[in-house]
DNA sequence: GCACTCTTCCAAAACGTTTCGGACGAATGC
DNA sequence: GCATTCGTCCGAAACGTTTTGGAAGAGTGC
């Protein structure tokens, strides 16, 4: 068996033209004639030739790769929506005939240095950088070497121009905290992240700013902080929180994704802390485990297959036209409302 | 800024020595002089030299790319599942220093199809094969290639020597039918696919040949078969056998998948048909979902992330060392107790 | 009949790498 | 002192594609 795919070569001295007439045939430029052309296309359509990749990648420098870097903790898959967010991405792809080139930043090493090995080596036409953090050394590295990329998120610190989608997170979670206050909730606590994700600050402005707007603040102490995927500093900081004085405990506690809510979750349940009752938890992400979790969770829902969806058609933009021609884009999170927020506790709501 | 990155050519005009040495320095060959090569190595090391792709693949032939063909389905993640499988993958890659080529299959195309222009592309050195069917065409078009692959999953007609890793189900299925067994229940369903998936042969084949053993049989009308992904027939199937009089209904029902196991549950509670007690319902995956369903859900761990991992490691030896050096292997599923099954209904258990 | 354009085709170069087959001294064996 | 081997290095070819800069022939205008 084993029979070699025709290149170009075979196929031209099968047809008795040229590589190039070949070459321009199927590429369907003008000065070959329409017959030739016909004859070309069926020829190849008949012997199932395509292309070889690292020839073209080679003379036309377009690899028809986009390269996302994924890091690996915990030996997990980092939040369940990170695969949703990469069947958006192919799925866009495809329909430009590009693939996706998944790299896992393993532990050992450092995901800028994944990046840059990935770019140096000319395997991509372009990047995607998901999950950024406030000063991302990735976005500047590829600024600075003038690759075409998209960010999911943002970042703060820079000036240049680059391009980017991200959710709303601050108008999330700000909505969230005006439905609160309008249960009657006083005491807001929140579950974060300690690391510098963008989205971090974002979501936890929108919240400060809201409570401000109200008159009311985000108390230090009902604030529990844990670095992504450290379960029990997780849990630490969660019990320094619900193991407050009744009294001062938070009445509603925003949390940054929808598993650090379940968490929390499970958490109240171990100390009979009634949600919603006693508490009210909202969410971020809405995830599948959401809407099993007892009670349901209430969060926010990203629709972040789409976003992978226009992430990829921005890179293909920017790939074709440069940053300056793809606007960045601001989408909002859909407001998922199920049963575990409510009035706060002592009946001051409606 | 815009630094172009420096190619063989430049380092080794800078070096003042030819790109066949500085080539070979950084291949570690041994014709050329320790020294040379140290030389030669700090350069490219200072330089942020990385080989091109596009380049090595041409001459060498090897890509660095391992491919992986996705199918889209009603613009969602074909199982949550499939997410931690391509991080197990990415992560044995890594280790090797190649990447995941991630292709999505759309509706419009075959998946075969996909599958052929990518490898006609030569854009990979070796491919996954993820679910596979009873008769896939797949395997045949790569046997025949001659294409270094590795299944995940097993076909039945193949003869031709192909590597494959499977979850055994057929032993995880005749386990649950005997843990029911002993329980007391007699009457068994199962919820499955329509599709020929192998996984579905052989898991029904595990569930009935542990029924045969004990005197029993799997009714037909007992069964509830839907194409994967369309939940209205879905929904159907499991009604009918749910809306069976009291006493014909089974006491216990296997689930091909905990997606499936979960949407009875919920089809269970709609008609007050108590879980366990009533019904005992056993699924398969151990998604994360499992855990926070109500009552939480009785399954099996196939371990994914290392059937990923392994699966990746199997294919660089088949790329290595061709398919007849590697041995197919079938990993045992672990019983993951939880909630969702107890004694049959009537107390003849113990 | 001549200069011109238009159509259709092609040879050759280039992209960056690896590797084959040497070349050139210096050291070795006799 | 001569042939041989060894240690280093290099030129050139090849992988498959795209593109530049023509060439050859037919048709057109005068």
């Amino acid at each position: 068996m084993e029979r070699r795919q025709p290149r170009l070569k075979e196929l031209s001295s099968e047809l008795g033209l040229s590589i190039t007439t070949v070459s321009r045939a199927l590429a369907g430029y003008s000065d070959v004639s329409p017959a030739t052309r016909e004859r070309v296309r069926e020829a190849a359509a008949r012997s199932g030739y395509v292309p070889n990749r690292a020839g073209r990648a080679l003379k036309s420098g377009q690899t028809g790769f986009v390269g996302l870097v994924v890091p690996v903790r915990d030996a997990q898959f980092i939040d369940a929506f990170l695969g949703e967010f990469v069947m958006g991405l192919g799925e866009a792809l495809a329909e430009a005939g590009r693939d996706l080139a998944l790299t896992t930043a393993t532990r050992r090493q450092d995901e800028l240095d994944v990046l840059a090995h990935v770019v140096n080596a000319g395997q991509v036409d372009g990047m995607v950088v998901s999950r950024t953090t406030c000063d991302d050394p990735r976005v500047r590295f590829l600024v600075d070497r003038g690759v075409p990329f998209v960010l999911h998120g943002r970042v703060l610190g820079e000036s240049r121009p680059h391009v980017w989608l991200d959710t709303d997170g601050e108008a999330a979670f700000a909505e969230a905290a005006r439905r609160l206050i309008a249960l009657g909730h006083r005491r807001f606590g929140l579950v974060t992240f300690s690391d510098p994700m963008t989205f971090v600050h974002y979501r936890r402005a929108g919240l400060e700013a809201a409570l401000r707007d109200a008159g009311l603040a985000l108390a230090p102490e009902a604030v529990a902080a844990a670095p992504r995927g450290d379960r029990e500093a997780l849990a630490a900081a969660i019990a320094r929180v619900l193991d407050m004085p009744a009294s001062q405990r938070p009445t509603a506690i925003l949390c940054m994704t929808d598993t650090l809510a379940i968490a929390l979750m499970e958490a109240a349940r171990e100390r009979s802390i009634a949600v919603p009752a006693d508490l009210s938890v909202i969410g971020f992400d809405n995830l599948p485990v959401s809407s099993f979790a007892r009670p349901g969770l209430t969060t926010f829902d990203a629709r972040i297959h789409e976003c992978g969806v226009d992430v990829a058609r921005m890179l293909l933009d920017v790939i074709a036209n440069g940053p300056a021609a793809v606007e960045p884009r601001l989408v909002a999170a859909d407001f998922i409302a199920r049963d575990s927020h409510g009035p706060a506790p002592g009946g001051r709501g409606p």
